[in-house]
DNA sequence: ATGAAAGCGCTAACAG
DNA sequence: CTGTTAGCGCTTTCAT
């Protein structure tokens, strides 16, 4: 036994002809324009609701040369930090614009190609785009076809709503090196245009004490790459009293890996992650971590959006916001 | 400062006359449809890169009377569960189908009134929707004027894609009473037609084992409705020694309401959580969980509104998965 | 207050 | 192989 099927959806012509009007004052009616009577109007939501008639974006959009579809670009889904922004991104989102097209980083090492074509080929007004991996210029090419929103990195020349991490990273090092540790090794992302700053920042701030810096980067930003980071930097011979994590995600992978070890948090390795996660907060996991404040972010940059589809010419926004180290308690003094 | 504007999108039209053919031919050569020569593809490939066209995928449609837009309905997306749905979706599309357009539910109670109206007036040629909070007919009637699969849920006469809740219930809370618990609450999800399998399930399963079964729901999905029936529960006169909650949100809310009152799990409570969440296998979480294999779920459903879409006739789609209890260690047996 | 007509960017017969 | 023509459902002047 099959679905019913249905039948052609009713269009503006449908009801336009159920009530003995011309369609002009059908779309009229919906977008209550002036100069449809009351009378005229009572009647056409009446006859639209008998047929179930429902307006069609896409082919308004078109009549209207005017995109109102928000396109998302999301690096992975699975990561707290997106979902955040996302959530933030809807907050920001009026009513009528509620057309949100996803579009999730597919491969696995997170190559956006047809990821963010498919949201211009779906037409949408602005592209919102969190941690896109492509280097500055192509983000700058593609500015130039579609407005672009970039979050969670700077883009020069390209709206950009994103943390501090220059000071997140150097508070995330200072507090491991105002507990004593002198070797601290940082767990990295992989080295794409425009994130690289909490690694550099790390860095400057190790040698700026005077420590010699020790980055292994992971090769990419799934969980798997990074505990292999992990396992390498717990193996290694001389290994680390502190770890700084380039976010949680690869912090609590350190975590386990230090676990399966028979290694203690913090008594014989301190961790300090970033994204301030819920699973962080969680008794036993303690989780010292920097918090970028991803749902703000996420709001703003929708907010942002929003101005920028208002008014194309409007200067380039450039908002940063500054993040805020927790300490909790998976980060302790150094062993003697 | 502005943005450069970006000039009018080029059009097939512009490429047509740039090339010297007919709009026609530009489109044939972009769906690579027979009947174009070599040559002029080529001229129009050239002359599309130069003029930087890219198709219009809404247009497309409309003249196509076509809808090849895939709507995605999840309500909430903190929950890894929706998370892994939606990766599991993604997996399932072909490239061509790649325009996955989102709604999340907005309000905190989960209304959905709104969400999937957007995704309606948006044309999509499906909606796939996770844990709609509708009554079954409302969801049934939804179908008549796009089709629909419902994930995580049956709903009779539409396409379901769903994990046997029944089972899974029952093993959390035989697993419980195996331990020897006989004071075992369930921590609740609010009752939603379509969402009280667990609940009825644990409470059979109680009773059929001689057991007065309680339960305590939570006010609605969010992370302090379930903190607030942790709390009532852990609090109340009679406090149990077994907790069998909704998800593993409700269980990690549970667990932290017991750590703030300084019992131990499992020593004190024995905790049981439902999806098997990333977080729930961290060391010292180690959350006894029912695995509903959600990204599967996903994936399936996927692969069933494609079929659906190739054929509106086929019989409705009932997949119903098997859940399997991880056990690991926050359930231990009762004391004496 | 209402309607006629043109057009948005694209597809799909149908002709040549 | 290539072009002509007629829409898809809706918006928008411009008349009436």
């Amino acid at each position: 036994m099959g679905l019913d099927r249905q039948l052609r959806p009713a269009t503006q012509s449908d009801v336009a002809r159920e009530v003995g009007v011309s369609r002009t004052l059908v779309s009229f009616a919906f977008r209550d324009a002036p100069g449809v009577s009351g009378g005229t109007k009572q009647a056409i939501f009446d006859a639209a609701k008998r047929l179930g008639y429902r307006p069609n974006a896409a082919a308004a959009d078109l009549a209207r040369k005017h995109r109102s579809a928000v396109g998302l670009y999301l690096m992975d889904i699975h990561n707290e930090v997106y979902a955040d922004i996302l959530s933030g991104v809807r907050m920001a989102l009026p009513q009528a614009r509620n057309r949100l097209i996803l579009s999730v980083s597919q491969s696995i090492d997170g190559v956006d190609a047809g990821a963010v074509d498919s949201l211009i080929e779906a037409r949408v007004g602005i592209i919102i785009a969190a941690t896109l991996l492509d280097p500055d210029e192509r983000v700058q090419e593609l500015a130039q076809i579609v407005p672009i929103v970039s979050v969670a990195r700077p883009v020069p020349g390209v709206d950009s709503v994103y943390s501090d991490d220059e000071a997140g990273a150097r508070a995330a090092t200072e507090h491991l090196l105002s507990l004593g540790h002198t070797r601290i090794a940082h767990l990295g992302g992989p080295d794409y245009d425009g994130h690289t700053v909490r690694r550099r920042s790390y860095e400057k701030t190790m040698r700026g004490a005077g420590m010699v810096p020790r980055t292994v980067p992971a090769d990419d930003f799934t969980q798997d790459a990074g505990m292999r980071a992990a396992v390498e930097i717990l193996d290694s011979a001389d290994r680390p009293t502190g770890i700084f994590a380039h976010n949680d995600q690869f912090a609590l992978a350190a975590r386990e890996a230090a676990y399966a070890r028979g290694l203690a948090i913090p008594g014989d390795l301190s961790l300090v992650g970033y994204d301030n996660s819920r699973t962080g907060r969680l008794h036993g996991i303690e989780l010292t971590s920097v918090d970028l404040h991803a749902m703000e972010l996420g709001n703003i940059a929708g907010t942002v959006a929003m101005d920028r589809l208002n008014d194309p010419e409007a200067p380039v926004a450039d908002e940063r916001l500054t993040p805020e180290l927790v300490v909790r308690n998976s980060t302790a003094p150094a062993a003697m």
